[in-house]
RNA sequence: GAUCUCGUAGCUCAGCUGGAUAGAGCAGCUGCCUUCUAAGCAGCAGGUCGCGCGUUCGAAUCGCGCCGGGAUCACCA
């Protein structure tokens, strides 16, 4: 609710009582902007009060609009359409509002802490055991910029990375290196680290494909002999459960024998054994380990800075995995959990609605869901004062983060309603989804690089960097290329799947980063275009009386003056589209506004020095939204 | 089988805590660079808001049902 907002309300709630005796809590009234078609600046819709006042709507709206005009010094003037009271607030009003602001040099930014609430944003969270891709790229954009929009809503922020270091994928890459990588550095083959451990994360997978399908080719030509016979009982019970599954279960039953069929390859046995060595500490897998996750961080690091992602506090799964299994050990005589027969532990959750949620194998083992639960008692403990722990998760998850927020709660860990899954869709591409096997995922180097190149050819194209040094064209082009990825993907809600288009991405025109950075730019230009004029626009003060806005300008303070709401409302979503889409609009109002009027060609000094001053502010929250984004906006282009 | 989610212009998306004739961008077509950066601006064309029923003074928005896409429900992560 802005400073008009309840101004104005306030003034209503008083009206309806004076003249229909009618009680209505100034908070409960809203407004909503007035339509393009009609005069005014903000409309209140009477429908809703014309039952109790026993006149029509558009008697009704008249009487408060009269009301308004003679109580409100601000309300300039009124008009009804039909149920809609359209209100027209004085020039003074708006142009004394920007003469408030025009000295702060962070409009509608909270200063950061000052909410008191401190939050702790987990994104990132790769896997180390191959490069990071386009839906890593949302993943980590999204994270990142939330974290920066809550701050601006006066929040302390924690970045965390929770990072997937260990496990059975990673065993598959370091196997596949050991005995087919020849001894392969990033050095000496001049890879990326992360792109050499991904290239055998690849290779494990070719040489793996041909064993489990020999398996199944030798069973079911009734080659068994190298089955032992307890394999053989339950290669058995899965021959004859695909034989009565109904049509339905028949995928099941299918994936049930080929999964069997996996874990009987030489490959995986070896994998397997070499999981147990790392658990073990056998000093050899440790240090390949080490040495493979070593090239993988190298690699990392360079993918982050280019995104310009960065954390404060960085989880490793190799030291948390075995966190959670003393909780579940507490729970189980809390009687939060059962453990069945087999000595495996679950939590039954059908009272609510969802299913049994295994929690320790039967080996004692731990799941994923156990190491999550001990990770999240780890941060209460470690961040007592933590307001929220938010996870940036795909929504492919959606189900794994209910069922984790019902236990925390279940096991009686108040920070549990705390808990937050900003849950994102997954990113399609034109013709459909990535599928690693048949090599349609999307490089994020690569993707970052293809951006760079376009936004390098297209400016040079349109020689804009003729008086620019090599390193200054450079950067230039590093600013454009990733404006047009990251705004291009942050633009859309977050909750949704999106359609990401190479082709789309790349134009530079219309609803895009680049076209904001232009606006921006252009505006730089003008600012000092106007020094050199010895024009000062630097200074705060502005004189309403001697003004007259032009409706283009007006606009353009109304939607100023939204600012702050956008900033509350984009943390409130956790949607950096909220800020994109606000960010588009205002830019494309000025640039409205930047064609058809004149500034520094303007006669009266005093509408000069205004219309600088505006679009100062305007140049100020463009780069303060952006920066919101992760984006940096250049001073020419 | 169960649960969750999405369906708006040819394409990509806004709008969804109910409000006026549903908005942008791209693609298509017209204009505008001796004038503050044309990566721009102005305009034209393009819609049964998946379908049906209901609630309401009023539904793209809320509820129910159906159709279509996606996801999840593993001793995977």
């Amino acid at each position: 609710m802005t400073h008009l907002d309840s101004l104005l309300s306030q003034q209503i709630s008083l009206a309806l009582s004076s003249l229909f005796t009618l009680d209505i809590k100034p908070e409960s009234i809203v407004f909503q902007k007035t339509n393009i078609e009609f005069k005014g600046d903000i409309t209140l819709v009477v429908f809703p009060y014309t039952k109790a006042t026993k006149k029509s709507p558009e008697e009704t709206a008249k009487l408060i609009g009269e009301y308004l005009k003679n109580s409100v010094p601000d309300v300039e003037d009124y008009n009804v359409v039909k149920g809609f009271l359209n209100l027209v607030i004085a020039s003074p009003f708006w142009l004394g509002f920007l003469k408030e602001i025009l000295p702060l040099d962070a409009y509608g930014f909270k200063k950061k802490g000052s909410s008191g609430r401190t939050i702790m944003l987990e994104y990132s969270s790769p896997n180390t055991n191959k490069p990071l891709h386009l839906g890593h790229i949302r993943n980590n954009l999204l994270g990142s910029s939330v974290a920066s929009i809550l701050e601006a809503n006066g929040n302390k922020v924690i970045r965390a990375n929770l990072v997937n270091d260990r496990g059975v994928h990673i065993c598959k890459s370091m196997l596949a290196w050991k005995l087919y990588g020849n001894g392969e550095t990033p050095e000496s083959t001049s890879m990326k680290g992360d792109h050499l451990v991904g290239k055998y994360y690849v290779e494990y997978e070719k040489h793996f494909a041909p064993q489990w399908k020999a398996n199944l080719a030798d069973w079911n030509a009734g080659k068994t002999d190298k089955l032992n016979p307890k394999e053989l009982e339950k290669l058995h019970t899965l021959l004859k459960n695909l034989e009565i599954a109904s049509e339905k279960k028949k995928d099941r039953a299918q994936d049930e024998l080929t999964d069997f069929a996996k874990e009987l390859t030489p490959l995986m046995q070896q994998t397997k054994e070499m999981l147990r060595n790392w658990e073990a500490g056998d000093p050899e897998t440790i240090a390949l380990w080490k040495k493979m996750n070593d090239w993988v961080y190298a690699g990392f690091a360079q993918t982050y800075k280019a995104l310009g992602v960065t954390f404060d506090k960085m989880y490793y799964e190799s030291e948390t995995y075995l966190l959670g299994k003393k909780i579940v050990e507490e729970g189980l005589t809390k009687g939060v959990f059962l453990r069945r027969e087999d000595g495996s532990v679950w939590i039954d959750l059908t009272q609510d609605g969802l299913d049994l949620k295994i929690l320790l194998r039967s080996d004692g083992t731990s799941v994923y869901m156990t190491q999550d639960v001990g990770t999240a008692a780890e941060r209460f403990r470690e961040f007592p004062e933590l307001s929220q722990l938010i996870y940036t998760v795909g929504n492919e998850q959606d189900y794994h983060f209910k069922v984790l927020f019902l236990i925390l709660s279940k096991l009686g860990y108040t920070q549990a309603k705390n808990c937050y899954h900003l849950s994102y869709g997954m990113v399609d591409l034109p013709e459909g989804k990535m599928k690693s096997r048949e090599g349609t995922v999307v490089d994020a180097d690569d993707l970052m690089q293809e951006m760079i190149d376009t936004a390098r050819a297209m400016t040079l194209e349109l020689g804009k960097v003729d008086d620019f040094t090599p390193e200054e064209a450079e950067s230039l082009y590093r600013q454009i290329g990733m404006a047009a990825l990251k705004y291009f993907i942050l633009k859309v809600d977050p909750r949704k799947r999106m359609v990401f288009d190479p082709k789309e991405s790349i134009d530079f025109n219309g609803n895009t980063g680049p076209f904001i950075q232009y606006t921006h730019a252009r505006i730089q230009s003008l600012l000092r275009n106007a020094k050199t004029k010895g024009l000062n626009h630097e200074g705060n003060d502005l004189d309403p009386g001697k003004i007259t806005l032009l409706p283009v300008e007006k606009d353009l303070i109304k939607a100023i003056y939204n600012y702050p709401d956008v900033i509350r409302q984009a943390g409130v979503e956790y949607n950096p589209g909220v800020i994109a889409n606000y960010v588009f609009d205002l830019t494309q109002h000025f640039s409205t506004f930047y064609q058809s009027t004149p500034i520094l060609k303007e006669e009266n000094q005093e509408l000069l020095i205004f219309r600088l001053k505006l679009s100062r502010m305007i140049a100020q929250i463009i780069r303060n939204s952006m920066t919101l984004l992760g984006i940096e906006v250049p001073e020419r282009m």
